[in-house]
DNA sequence: AACGACTCCTTGATCGTTCCAATCCAGCTG
DNA sequence: CAGCTGGATTGGAACGATCAAGGAGTCGTT
């Protein structure tokens, strides 16, 4: 009687097994067929079995809406995507998104995109929550003071961050970066080892705290060394044209061995402008860029680059995400991971 | 009554309103605020006035699990994410991704990405589509003999796919497509016009039906022209080292004065041989990619490069998967896009 | 023999929406 | 004025799952 005779009429897709059915088919009530599937344990192994058989050659799978409807939880995490714009690097969001995928599936959820609009940067959000179409967010793009961490903070809407609210130290929510003064040392330190004394930094305009972190890794690491930096260090903002201007000047009035820059973007401009001096990279001027992106890998001379370790970002914002939602107290509201070194031809 | 005295109480977040809520504070019944938001034309202009304002007072927004499991529609498209793998260009499909977001968010949908397993391709689609937890779904890996496409249509599930059914031209589904050829029929009579003659080609072996149609493009090209071709061809595996080592080859043998490749990848290999031989790209010797990829945009030299219609395809699969969810006949099966070129310095 | 404790399973209610059929009401017709 | 029409609105049922209680049945204890 759960199946009336118009549902299977016609050659409109039947519809799929439902749980009574299934529990019909069994001889068992509906809740124990719910039961086998979310607590086996809760069953006699012989009635888990036949159930479960039953499931098989039923190809039964749970309704999704109707699991949501009454579990208010939908298993889904929303992720908003830049509105598609050319040029920007953003190579690393698809390594990003692809093991963040991977990984929350692991984790029994999957991944929402959801458009992002610059006028309403909080619009897609507030709409997905309010209509509880997912049970958490990934913010990505917290660098700029973009307002997206304090509104979910305000209206108290899960989500985990990649990347530090550098705004706002005492920020409460859990977030997971990457340690780019750790990365810009690594690089460094490289070159140190290899000899280099006159290291070059070429980064972000001082707005940026990323750019920031990244620039006190290299002072730091050449700090430590004892070495001078003055007239070493350019800020520049992120293009390939400006990377290759920056590295002219650094070159004519300071004479470095070694560039370091807070892009591949910025380093490419560096390979430009020793490929014009015919400069050999790697051999006459080495250069060390960030991001590890595809350019970096194919490059003609492989470009050496500080990689993200952004496997374990994913692992560590499905972590956290799952903390949040079993209304656990977070472990920690902060993870910060090291990235490493991808050496190649250019130092 | 139907806001019950335990929902409002705590920290834990308070439930949104729901239809009830908004019907009674309005005054009217359930339907019509349903009507109000799903029917505007069948209230009376007053009563439509009324509602709304109540909607946007309380903030409601209909509550998606319920509806789904109502309307047996969940307004997610499925999109199968490749496991993460390192090297392969895949940012194409990042700019593909992107505007398929932004497409189908303006007609209602969303886009769920899931987690694809190479072992059991068709996995991730059974299970998303036996518990309804999506439409329809995007196809984008059509190109080598795999089962997905077959899979799905055998099971009746909705779906559009980026690519041709190469291996199957009676195939029914609709799909949205590239015209590979005419894209290096394009790249080959800009060199010509160009003045070159002896135009070389860099492509994949045989048993790609993607890159026997590029090269049927330059073939076609060269053949209504008048030129030979005869040596001027060659056949590789996708990558930098084998584009390198094909230019080589023909560099020696054949003396051609530019090159069309397949593929970015292979465009890199070429100028990384000329790099060697100190020819310099876009003077000495012309070359044109295809894909328009991040590489072809950064590289010290700008690659010319054949640059797939995204936005459009992204439209496209859209408006297929528009017609084909409200079951209207479809308008076409296949729809053919004519890719354009992006001239930089390289030609 | 009665009782509680425990295991295993079932029953009714519920989540928030839309579908369906019925009802109300004003305006027109004959 | 009854009868009809059609637009506006309503109440009950359904979508398919889980939650919260409650019943059998078995076992050991008093």
């Amino acid at each position: 009687m759960s199946r009336t005779e118009p549902r299977a009429t016609g050659f409109i897709p039947v519809s799929p097994p439902t749980l009574a059915d299934v529990a019909e088919r069994a001889g068992v009530s509906r809740q124990t067929v719910s039961n086998a599937v979310n607590n086996p344990d809760l069953l006699r192994p012989g009635t888990l079995e036949r159930v479960r058989q039953v499931i098989e050659e039923m190809g039964y799978s749970p309704n999704r809406a109707a699991r949501n409807l009454r579990t208010r939880s939908s298993q889904l995490i929303g992720l908003r995507v830049a509105p598609a714009q050319e040029g920007t690097a953003n190579a690393m969001m698809d390594r990003f998104v692809h093991t963040l995928v991977d990984t929350s599936a692991e984790a029994g959820y999957h991944v929402l995109l959801f458009a992002g609009d610059n006028e309403d940067p909080v619009g897609g959000y507030e709409n997905l929550m309010r209509s509880t179409a997912v049970d958490a967010f990934v913010v990505t793009d917290t660098y700029l003071g973009n307002p997206q961490a304090a509104w979910l903070s305000e209206h108290r809407a899960p989500f985990v961050a990649f990347g530090r609210p550098w705004d706002d130290p005492a920020a409460t929510h859990p977030w997971v970066d990457v340690d780019g003064a750790a990365g810009t040392r690594l690089a460094t330190e490289h070159l140190l080892a290899k000899g280099h004394t006159r290291i070059a930094w070429i980064g972000w305009r001082k707005d940026s705290p990323i750019g920031e972190d990244r620039r006190a890794g290299w002072l730091g690491a050449m700090h430590d060394a004892g070495l001078p930096t003055t007239g070493l260090a350019s800020r520049v903002e992120d293009s390939v044209q400006s990377g290759a201007g920056a590295a002219a000047v650094l070159l004519d009035e300071s004479a470095p061995t070694a560039f370091v820059c807070a892009s591949d973007t910025l380093a490419m401009g560096v390979l430009h402008t020793l490929w014009i001096r015919q400069l050999a990279p790697g051999t006459d001027i080495a250069v060390v860029g960030f991001d590890d992106s595809q350019v970096a890998q194919v490059f003609p001379v492989g470009l050496t680059s500080v990689r993200q370790p952004l496997e374990d970002v994913a692992v560590a914002i499905v972590r956290a995400l799952e903390d949040l939602l079993s209304h656990l107290p977070a472990t920690t509201s902060g993870v910060l991971l090291t990235p490493t070194l991808a050496v190649r031809e250019s130092s």
